[in-house]
DNA sequence: ATTGACTCTATAGTAACTATAGAGTGTAGG
DNA sequence: CCTACACTCTATAGTTACTATAGAGTCAAT
């Protein structure tokens, strides 16, 4: 198949799928006499692998990290599952930090009930600092 | 005070500044003989406002507009309480959309409860298409 | 022969900084 | 006076993971 059907069968957008071959996410495919991409099924695959991790959060560098652990199918899977843990630990903690954030934006928001002037507006007073004398 | 005193007093570094200068967030300072940026008080009120809304996740472009409508004193202030509803709004689906990452890969990294061999990963084989025949 | 859909490469843009390189300024100590 | 040191200057490139062109070429159908 051309680059446009892996493409849409595998959800990711045509440059981006140049994009992961420039970036060594996935190797080169063969091309045809007028210089267009084939690509085979392992190759959507791989595909939609990236796709998966991706839909995950994982960034393309740890991505590339499970794609050369897999080259090594005898060794133990730990750092795979220390990745995954990790992650996790990444997202809950920016969990909390919106979740104050949200709090924040919150008590900011009730600085001003109703609408009144710019110059009285309380949420412009609020984000204002006091003095810096 | 010269850039670095206001950068420490500010909380901001001092290529931030320079950037938001460059960014049109602040006016160009005065210049010492040797060509040294000079800040008075007003200025690092200004950056501090500018590092609050920063603080709570507003964009540079929005506060640029929160900027110029307090140039305005006397318009309504409709504009500033919409900003702040739309960023709560969008605070919160960040949110969502982290908890069902986060409980995403909770799922994902049950699937390999102790070390196996990369082969034998459930972790791997959960993110790997089942066929793509 | 020409249209239209598709593909190619190369390049620039996105957000908000951060990190240099290489040069100049200013001051305190010896 | 010289020099070491801390600070500042501009300009440029890098970060992340794409997205969006421009301009040219391919290919099948009409
Ligand atoms: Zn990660
Ligand atoms: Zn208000
Ligand atoms: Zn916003
Ligand atoms: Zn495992």
């Amino acid at each position: 198949m051309k680059i446009g059907e892996l493409a849409k069968r595998s959800g990711c957008s045509v440059q981006t799928i140049r994009y992961y071959e420039k970036e060594g996410l996935i190797s080169a495919p063969a091309r045809t006499g007028g210089n267009f991409r084939v690509y085979d099924s392992p190759a959507l695959d791989k595909l939609t692998f990236i796709k998966n991790c991706r839909t995950l959060g994982l960034t393309l560098d740890e991505i590339k990290q499970l794609i050369m652990l897999q080259d090594s199918p005898g060794r133990p899977c730990e750092k795979v599952n220390g990745m995954i843990d990790e992650h996790i630990g990444i997202v809950k903690s920016r969990i909390i930090d919106l979740q104050k954030l949200h709090d924040d934006l919150k008590v900011l928001r009730q600085k001003c009930g109703q609408a009144r002037t710019i110059e009285q507006c309380g949420i412009l007073d609020e984000l204002s600092p006091k003095s810096s004398i």
